[in-house]
DNA sequence: GAGCACTGC
């Protein structure tokens, strides 16, 4: 064991500590041997020398050129001969014993400087004396049960030394009683599990199986024949770019530039004979909404709200807007067109630009995630529905638009629901306001009933006639059968590219005999905008273009020249069949009578199927109290609601009675899980939110480790480097650093098995939630390599994801007693012992439970800083327990009175900034500062009106 | 010892 170990640390001895009789791993004498494993220990800073961490965020980053010739150096984590060796008996799993100096400092700092502010110390004297109150009435009314159960389920032999009890404690208003939506049973994910469709689609596709294993073939025999490196970026079709790795990341300079889509696709004109002879003007003319251009526009002046029937190449998305326009509406205000997703938000601003002959970002513009291409000029503005969702978290009335345009609410993604309930509330105190919702036929009715009867106006017809054909039954492999549909058409049919869901079309076409020229193009939203424009793209002459589309192909995105679809009839989303609406939207051949009785009438809308966290909180900080007074078109199930609330209260965002605490109201400014927003927000207490950032942004993206399955060793051993052994959360700001240090190369990536694409997204979002965290006046602090804070961080925003070991990679959660697995990718497997405490990101069903993305925690950490589920077994223990539950409530207030405290002297401030020292006229976003130091939101938009 | 595809801020 190695030095130091603080009086407060002391009271676990580490050789009791570390699990005793470590878990017989087959393999760990192997991993104990190898040398690429004892380096790659977490870098502590007393074992002297810098590590590449410190060195990047203290001072000037030494560019380092290839990652391969540090990694294995020796003073890469600085010194072997100060390294531990992982075999070793007495290691101690969590390393963070030496820190304590370092935590007491802080702590000491902290107190200072809560004493310091006399004013915030009142406060927080306040809600402690409160909050002890509550919890005493809690606990005596008998709302709220102290059960406490132990967690030693271990026996003797495999018996850990540190207990931790459960306490299984609710917040008050959740007492069972209280209801909170209409939906009171969970909605089931297929009509009928027992159906052909049904049973097929969780059987799969045979031929994708098949194809993957021949690949897998091929690879391996290439393999043996290619110097490694050159295969891999032909695979993943990424040129090595050392060259120009001290470039600019794409994406940085085009984000400030504006309209990086808008670029690509400047030349692409449409390819049909059609498109060509006529200009873009006069093909509006031939759109089914510009004949009825006049009726339209007069439903719309005597009506509020209207629902819009059309079918795709009607025109709707296109034509609305600039009828709204030409009808003046943009006098008032913006006119705004939301759209469920990116790449249609894009396009059709990009089309509507063009019809208008202005160019995109000026009158016609759109806005993304990341990317804001209006300007002052803009009257049309194209969004994600998500954009709008958090415009109205500033401005909950949208005072900026005359005019909202709902695009393809009948897919019912989760945000669009969430508009619907929202701007119906709007629509009562701003009369002015008006909403056209689209939709395909079939819900038409459903969303007219919603907003009290709005009129549904049809526009008949579509560009195009299509022919709807049905194969006879359901098919049994729905990849084959939608390939060979394909090809079918390829070779029998009349010219006209071919839009289809699925892949495989180019194998198969070799396979026929002198077949017709083919150009696949795949499209999918996370593909760079330069290539998804390309299937915008003039097929040469005598070529057929196949577009093969994920479901983003069902929405407005409308590409000149397809003739034909091809539709296999699932959705890809855990392949369960898609609803008739789907079906008929995507005029698909699905069979018949399937068509009938299997699918459901509606896909069952995001909002029923998904975890509600991050709405109830958005929710929640727009001011619905009750949601069950929230209009929802399809309420959620009880129990998604209840979890969430749940979840919420655990994390300290809502309050014993429900109500959204400071802490939970700036966690509503993060766009992202309430857990990940809450891990920003204490890495600022903990003085580690450099780090944390980079932790968080990794882990909004998709995994950056790239494994193909040809070369799972060699990618293994790759992402073994990273590894920092107690954490997975380290590893991935491991991972970052790295990339950083070299220069954000693609180059560097592919070498060392990683996508670079998920990485720039990760920097992407980093830059974004920095921004984020300027704007909450958040300090940026790092704490260089002391990376035990940033575990400590991590098990205070985990902590009801905990679980504590139980045998060979086999670990039981703490709070439902659930056996759950170590995912083999993660850092801590195979580390030759297992971590007695662990908290993780995520948990992933597939074959078993397993947790993905874990970090091995202290269980002192978990009673701590997790007092609400946890304190550590003592002997009288029901004293102690009662004490650090206690303390757990105070911190929370204190930490809640400290951040009101400051958000409203940060308020006063800036209020005095632009108005001087005087007394605000209470307005929009004006907050009121109660005397208590917590902050309330008036009522806004009474008796607001506005000439129309 | 291992699942993978997709959407949004």
């Amino acid at each position: 064991m190695d030095r130091g170990h603080s009086p407060k640390r002391r009271k676990i001895d580490p050789e009791q500590f570390s699990v005793a009789p470590r878990p017989k791993f087959h393999k760990q004498d192997h991993l104990r041997a190898s040398p690429a494993r004892s380096r790659s220990h977490t870098p502590r800073p007393r074992d002297g020398g810098s590590t590449p961490h410190q060195r990047s965020f203290d001072g000037p980053e030494p560019m380092v050129e290839d990652f391969d010739s540090m990694a294995l150096d020796r003073d890469w984590y600085g010194g072997e001969e100060n390294g531990h060796t992982f075999g070793d008996d007495t290691h101690n799993p969590f390393g963070g014993a030496e820190s304590t100096w370092l935590d007491a400092q802080r702590e000491a700092a902290l107190t200072e400087k809560k004493q310091n502010s006399r004013a915030s110390a009142r406060a927080m004297q306040k809600q402690k004396d409160v909050d002890a109150w509550e919890t005493n009435r809690m606990l005596q009314s008998g709302v709220a049960q102290r059960r406490t159960f132990d967690t030693d389920f271990d026996d003797e032999d495999e018996g850990t030394r540190v207990h931790i009890l459960v306490h299984d404690l609710k917040p008050p208003f959740l007492d069972g009683k209280k209801v909170f939506t209409k939906q009171l049973e969970p909605v089931p994910a297929v009509r009928d599990p027992q159906s052909d469709m049904a049973v097929f689609s969780r059987r799969g596709s045979r031929v994708v199986k098949e194809r993957r294993q021949q690949k897998e073939r091929q690879k391996q025999a290439q393999e043996a024949t290619n110097v490694a490196g050159t295969t891999l970026g032909n695979i993943m079709g990424v040129k090595e770019d050392d060259a120009d790795s001290a470039a600019p990341v794409p994406g940085e300079d085009e984000k400030k530039g504006g309209s990086k889509f808008a670029e690509y696709l400047k030349n692409n004109e449409g390819q049909s004979a059609f498109s060509k002879s006529k200009t873009l003007r006069e093909q509006r003319q031939y759109l089914p909404a510009f004949a009825v251009r006049e009726d339209l526009l007069r439903v719309i002046r005597d009506n509020q709200v209207i629902i819009v029937v059309g079918q795709t190449g009607s025109g709707k998305t296109t034509q609305l807007t600039q009828f709204l326009y030409e009808d003046g509406y943009s006098k008032q205000g913006l006119i705004g067109c939301t759209q469920p997703r990116r790449v249609a938000a894009m396009s059709v601003a990009k089309r509507v630009s063009e019809e208008m002959e202005v160019r995109l970002g000026g009158l016609v513009g759109y806005a993304i995630r990341f990317e804001d291409c209006t300007s002052r000029e803009t009257k049309i503005k194209y969004m994600t529905d998500g954009v709008l969702l958090r415009e109205s978290l500033v401005e909950p009335d949208l005072d900026k638009y005359s005019c909202i345009i709902m695009d393809e609410a009948h897919e019912r993604a989760l945000n669009t629901d969430v508009l619907m309930g929202l701007i119906k509330k709007v629509l009562a105190r701003r009369r002015d306001l008006k909403l056209i919702v689209t939709s395909a036929t079939m819900n038409a009715e459903r969303f007219s009933r919603f907003y009290g009867g709005a009129p549904e106006f049809i526009i008949p017809g579509r560009t195009f006639p299509v022919d709807i054909q049905f194969s006879r039954s359901p098919c049994e492999d729905y990849v084959d059968s939608a390939v060979k549909q394909v090809l079918a058409i390829h070779v029998s049919q009349g010219p006209g590219d071919i839009l289809i869901t699925c892949e495989l079309v180019a194998e198969r076409l070799k396979l026929l005999n002198d077949p017709p020229k083919l150009s696949i193009l795949p499209i999918y939203s996370q593909m760079p905008a330069d290539l998804q424009a390309k299937i915008f793209d003039r097929a040469p002459p005598g070529v057929r273009k196949v577009i093969v589309a994920t479901n983003i192909a069902e929405t407005s995105l409308t590409v000149d020249g397809i003739m034909y679809v091809v539709d296999s009839g699932f959705s890809k989303l855990k392949i369960t069949p898609i609803s008739q609406a789907n079906a008929s939207q995507r005029a698909g051949r699905a069979g018949q009578r399937a068509f009938r009785d299997e699918f459901y009438i509606q896909t069952i809308p995001e909002i029923q199927r998904t975890n509600l966290a991050n709405t109830v909180l958005l929710l929640k900080s727009l001011g619905v109290r009750d949601l069950l007074d929230f209009d929802f078109m399809d309420p959620p199930p009880q129990d998604t609601i209840t979890t969430s609330l749940f979840d919420l209260w655990a994390l300290g965002a809502l309050d014993n009675i429900g109500e959204l605490t400071p802490l939970g109201r700036t966690m509503t400014a993060f766009p992202m899980d309430p857990s990940l927003a809450k891990l920003i927000i204490t890495s600022v207490e903990y003085e580690c939110s450099e780090e944390m950032l980079t932790i968080v942004s990794m882990l909004s993206v998709p995994s950056v480790f790239y494994r193909p399955k040809e070369r799972q060793e060699e990618s293994d051993a790759a992402r073994e480097k990273f590894f920092v052994p107690e954490s997975d959360h380290l590893t991935l700001l491991h991972v970052y650093t790295q990339w950083k240090v070299n220069g954000y190369s693609d180059g560097w990536c592919i070498r060392h098995f990683l996508h670079p694409k998920a990485l720039r997204r990760a920097k992407e979002i980093r830059d974004q939630l920095h921004d984020i965290m300027k704007m909450q006046r958040m300090n940026l602090v790092s704490c260089g390599t002391d990376w035990d804070i940033i575990r400590k961080c991590i098990c205070s925003g985990y902590y009801h994801q905990a679980a504590k070991v139980k045998g060979i990679g086999e670990y039981i959660n703490l709070r439902t007693s659930v056996t759950i697995q170590l995912h083999p990718t993660s850092a801590l497997y195979g580390l030759g012992y297992l971590p007695d405490y662990v908290v993780y990101h995520e948990l992933i069903l597939t074959s078993k439970e397993y947790m993905s993305c874990v970090t091995s925690v202290d269980p002192h950490w978990l009673a701590d800083l997790g007092a609400v589920f946890y304190s550590i077994k003592e002997k009288g223990y029901s004293a102690r327990d009662k004490r650090v539950t206690e303390i757990e409530f105070n911190r929370r207030a204190e930490l809640e009175a400290k951040m009101a405290e400051d958000k409203a002297r940060e308020e006063r401030r800036i209020a005095e900034e632009e108005n001087g020292p005087l007394i605000k006229r209470p307005g929009v976003g004006a907050k009121k500062i109660v005397s208590d130091g917590t902050v309330k939101k008036p009522i806004l938009g009474k008796g607001r009106r506005r000439g129309f």
